[in-house]
Parts: structure tokens; C-alpha cells; sequence
DNA sequence: TTATATAACATGGGAAAATATGGTATGCAA
DNA sequence: TTGCATACCATATTTTCCCATGTTATATAA
């Protein structure tokens, strides 16, 4: 392990993707990648219209976690995760900082010609742009109701 | 872990922002930044019309947090980490000492040639001076109501 | 205290580097 | 050969870096 310094994956950024599927990893994102490995796992979220990204260590981690608390984990979760790793894939990106996302992952996430990249920490998200735009104000709405703590006033001006 | 001084953000600092978006970090913020990192985080304020900034640790810690809390499947924080890290970006400053503001934020705050930058001890904001104007005012009016223990004499200032 | 010198800071402009993205060539397999 | 996938090249645009200058703050000496 190198340094751990924090390595997150944050910001929104909207790339083209061309006719083969090609697409412009952000340079952030490129950043902490050649950081700490030289290449993404990407697989189709399980719970959204999105293609989910991260370092190949998280999904160790969660394979490990796995192992120390079956009883812990429901059998829906234990299925999930199979779901997760069978779908899962490599990418590496060229020297000009792109991958080629697969037929499979841009169906599933609905994207044609235009992918919006969303941090989220140890993982990153890619979207439709609409389908972003509509999950980003249902996310900000579900939060600032359900979560008032982070939300203490009622709203200025 | 440097040595594990008191730092603070404080005071409130008035500084242009020129047609690139760049704008100077008051000097003494960049002293705190500097002794434990090279850059900030910033994002739009879920509550106001204002920028907060934040060193990295703050939001590697939630990363963890979430990490830690064996829920890989939640949805809550699901939600949750779209909507912070989706939003926050890492910004370095140059060998001058400014950082590059993006639109998005500065639109979020109303900011066009000119930032207020109000410390907030483990965070500091950037306000619109009209918008910041207001806002001290609505605050101390507020506390004034709500706290009179704190202001025991007549008034202030 | 006042005046002057010195250093630190804020800010504008332009050059250099990095990035995103379209196109072309190359290699492999059907 | 043809189709497909990957690697390489070219360029417009954006971003970052560097230098110059005016301004403010600090220090020093009279």
C-alpha cells in the first residue's frame, strides 16, 4: 500500500462518448487511479440506470468483509455480491486517458453519445445526463427531508 | 497527523474574483491549509447560497465512516455519498495563492467579481458580499433572540 | 510617533502545458 | 478479405503556470 493519503473520488463531469464507446476518464479521476493501480473495475449498478466504477481494491475489501460476517449478511446480500463480481470488469485506459465501455454497461446506463461522471468517495457513477439530472433532485430532495440534521435551518432567503 | 495544533478558520477576508474565476485564499487560511495538506475541498452549501470549503480529511473520514458501516447496499447512503461527493471538487492554489472557482459554484453563490470568505472554524464559507451582508445580520439578529445568554449586555458593537 | 525601507500579499495578463476528442492506422480473428 | 477492436496521431480548447505590478502590512530608524 502506498502512502494513504486520501484518495476520493469527487466532482461531477460531463464527457462525450463516442461512436465505439470511447470516453474520457476525468484527469481527476486519472489522478488517483495511476496513484494507486493503472486500470478501473466498472459493472452495472444493481440498484440504478448506472454504470458503477472504483479501484479494484474496495472490491477486495468487500469480498473480505464477506468472508468474516456470512452470518451476518442476509442471503439477498450474499446474491448481490455475486451479481456484482460476475458483471464486473476491467478497464484500462489508453494514453490519452480513455476506456471503451462495453454495449452491455451503456444500455443498462442508457447513455448514447454523452456520460456524466459522479463522485461518490471510493466510487464514481456514470450517467445519462437525464437520468442524472432527475436521480441528482431526487437525491437532494429525499435528503433534505429524511435528514434534517444536515439541513438545520429551514432554508435562507 | 502533524502535530495536532488548533486549526481554525476565522475572520472574514473581501477578495476580488477576475474573469478566469480565480481568487486569492486569504492568507491565513492558506497558512492552515498548507501545514496539513496542499489543497481544499469545496462545495455548494446545502442550505445556503454560499460555497463551503473544507480540508480533504473532513470528507475522507465520512468516506470511511460509510465504509465502516458494513452497509454496502444502503441506500441512504447511497444518497448520501452522490450528493456530497458528487458535488465537492479539490482545489489546489498556485504559487500565488489562489484557486480557480468553477461556474457552478460561483453561480450557486451569486459571486461574480467579488468573495467574502468567512472563517467557520473547521470549515469557512464564500458568500456574495450583499448575500454575506444579510446573512451576518439575519445571524446575529437570530442569536440576539435565541441566545441571550450569550449577548448580556445591552448590545454589541 | 513619524518617516522610510522592506517584505508579504493581492491581482492582472500572457505563455506553456494538459485535456478532451475526432480521425487514422495497425493488429487480430472470423 | 472483412469486421472488429486496439493503439497511435492531430488539434482545438481549457486549464495551469509564471512573471509583472500595484497595494497593503510590517519592521526599522530617526
Amino acid at each position: 500500500m502506498a502512502l494513504r493519503k486520501t484518495f476520493l473520488f469527487m466532482d461531477t463531469i460531463t464527457n462525450k462518448v463516442d461512436a465505439k464507446g470511447r470516453v474520457s476518464l476525468p484527469s481527476d479521476y486519472r489522478a488517483i487511479v495511476k496513484e494507486l493501480s493503472t486500470e478501473i473495475v466498472c459493472y452495472r449498478s444493481l440498484t440504478s440506470p448506472c454504470i458503477e466504477g472504483c479501484l479494484e481494491d474496495l472490491l477486495d475489501k468487500l469480498a473480505t468483509d464477506m468472508e468474516n460476517s456470512l452470518d451476518f449478511f442476509s442471503q439477498t446480500q450474499d446474491d448481490l455480491t455475486n451479481l456484482i463480481f460476475g458483471d464486473a470488469k476491467r478497464f484500462a485506459f489508453d494514453s490519452t486517458g480513455r476506456i471503451v465501455l462495453t454495449e452491455k454497461l451503456l444500455k443498462h446506463a442508457q447513455i448514447t453519445d454523452t456520460a456524466v461522471f459522479v463522485g461518490k468517495g471510493r466510487k464514481f457513477q456514470i450517467w445519462n445526463p437525464e437520468n442524472w439530472e432527475k436521480e441528482e433532485a431526487r437525491i437532494r430532495a429525499e435528503v433534505l427531508k429524511n435528514r434534517p440534521s444536515l439541513a438545520p435551518k429551514e432554508n435562507a432567503q
